[in-house]
DNA sequence: CTGAAAGCGCTTACAG
DNA sequence: CTGAAAGCGCTTACAG
């Protein structure tokens, strides 16, 4: 039997002798129908190898159990985990995933969410790649599209985010270094967008003290601020040169700055590297430029990629719940799809320091 | 403007004063329509934010440009690279990418197979857990759906395929070793699955000559016939107890298994890791064990992941073409959704061995 | 509990 | 070049 999947409800209901409503409600598990007639239906459908066709039925219900998401980069660990966390909540509620990279491109990203939207998907996950630039994303929610944000928030668009607490996260992974009597760290981040008053105004503004609205910048500049307030808290003055601007997204960019700047006289006795594609590019930076860690340069890094536990020595690390974000972006995406109507929330999760082998006193 | 996404073409019709037919042409961009009209249609449907409603589309045309894959894990860097390269070329076709994991488990794989079926994807990319018991696959390509294996093949099911040559790649990471004078060279794989005539059985006949049809073969135990022909063709006899078989797909249970293989009296000079994932324990294993890479043990690992480039000493491996054979399966997959009734292609892409610092000569 | 009819939002012949 | 009508494969009221 099962065989050319191409048998409709009306195949199915011609075979078993009933109307296609008939059919229609015993194969969609919808209405009444007695024993009898089920088992009829049944066996005809398995006779003809019948499947569902989920395109009509969604056309009818406006309903498609497919979410979409919009990732920078599935080929990112960060974003892979991420993704895992949705794809595990998502298929075992039945939906349907279909996921688009966005390379942190907002044209793309808008084509993306176009893309999606055709195929009339039932909420969307995105993580935005411009902050105040998404006049696309608040035309979803003003349409009532289901919509979570991941990793960033959008100005002026109040919907269910998940983020990780930056701020505390990278002043942990500071503090551990001043712990140990640094007081030359270096920060390693990308710090892509341009902020106004610059990176020095940013310092000086972080430096006096705690900065209003922080939710919609950027996560390096979120965790330059918690490296900021690390020293503040520490009583330690902050070295604007310390502050390594890479400038773009990349392990190789990160590799080449990383490279210039530990090799200066003056270098930094410890390095906080702000994301795990930077921390590929210092490690490389440091190997190449013969320091050991951690008795000629300490290391802390963030977000904690496989390698950093097995790397000898082992990489203190700033961990953060990638699987879980997901996971609970997902949720809060199925329950909205599910009609509620909650206030937006804006779940901030925590990181966790994990202490390993990359720290050394300062002589 | 544009709000509300919710009009259809009948209300762009209505508004533009004319027919559905003619506005669903301009919308739709087939049939003929005058240039005025055109403007006038095009006005109408910015005005009231008309978007395409994919699903009535698809429903007529029998097309959904939307592809399924079905892979093992998208989290594992293997399965996200190839992914990576799968979207890009879908991407770059405006086609939708529906992503489903097996985890390596046939009933998982038959849901989601499934699960895509209803969807109504054009056609689907699958990593096949059980290259046998794989009757939903073969029904499919009898249904005439397009199809293309991914990594592993089928029994019994000549379609589109997109492999790596295990054989010849670890043959080549084998003979690096033996040309470093290494002899007692460990295999470490998962080896899961239970041949006929077990792992002795395997190797006898392995190293008698080339096994025939090694298509179906698991790539784990294709990958030990490149080791035995390594010694074969260099005129070295296999100790069997030599061949580490971790019997599950997990870093963990390598490391736990390698470290009791590494730490027998009997141990082997050097170790020939089977893939990513198994590289990952051995390496911890190794570490655990205090043993130095390659001072005390050499080593050549399987797929080019991040870490084994700045782990010192670099990581000698055979580099599997991840995005490639992702890029590779879409496009054969788009071809045949396209149309195209060539003979079955198997794709078989070589590795490349990338020589590194984890290979000392054997005294 | 079941069936006839309408309709979801499009595209496709078919006339004109 | 345009429009009226039918139809893709389902589900949804509405009668009975």
């Amino acid at each position: 039997m099962a065989k050319k999947s191409n048998a409709t409800i009306a195949d199915v209901a011609r075979l078993a002798g009933v109307s296609t409503a008939t059919a229609g409600r015993v194969l969609g598990r919808y209405g009444y129908s007695k024993e009898e007639t089920r088992a009829q239906v049944m066996e005809a459908a398995k006779k003809l190898g019948y499947r569902t066709n989920a395109l009509a039925r969604s056309l009818i219900t406006g309903k498609t159990r497919t979410i979409g998401v919009v990732a920078g980069d599935i080929q990112n660990p960060f974003y892979a985990s991420i993704l895992r966390g949705i794809a595990d909540v998502v298929e075992s509620h039945d939906f349907g995933l279909l996921i688009v990279n966005s390379d942190e491109n907002l044209q793309k990203e808008i084509g993306a969410v176009n893309l999606l939207l055709e195929k009339q998907v039932d909420g969307l996950i995105v993580s935005p790649c411009d902050t105040r630039n998404a006049q696309h994303l608040r035309d979803l929610h003003a349409d009532g599209l289901p919509l979570v944000l991941l990793d960033r928030t959008v100005s002026g668009l109040d919907v269910d985010r998940v983020t990780v607490d930056n701020i505390t996260a990278a002043e942990r992974g500071v503090q551990a270094l001043i712990a140990a009597s640094h007081h030359r760290i270096g920060f390693v981040g990308e710090l892509l967008e341009d902020l106004e008053g610059g990176l020095d105004g940013f310092v000086k503004r972080g430096l006096e003290g705690d900065v209003l609205s922080t939710d919609t910048l950027y996560p390096s500049w979120q965790r330059l601020l918690g490296y900021l307030r690390a020293h503040r808290r520490a009583g330690l003055p902050v070295d604007c040169s310390l502050i390594c601007r890479v400038g773009a997204y990349s392990a190789k960019a990160a590799e080449k700055v990383v490279g210039e700047f530990i090799n200066k006289p003056d270098r930094p006795t410890a390095l906080f590297s702000n994301d795990g594609t930077m921390s590929e590019g210092v490690i490389r930076a440091v190997s190449a430029a013969g320091l050991t860690v951690p008795d000629q340069l300490s290391l802390v890094c963030f977000d904690d990629l496989d390698w950093m536990d097995f790397l000898s020595p082992g990489i203190s690390t700033v961990a953060q719940p990638r699987s879980a974000m997901g996971e609970s972006a997902a949720t809060m995406l199925l329950e909205r799809i599910n009609g509620s109507e909650v206030a937006a929330r804006p779940v901030m999760m925590p990181a966790e320091f994990i202490e390993r082998g990359s720290i050394a006193i300062c002589q």
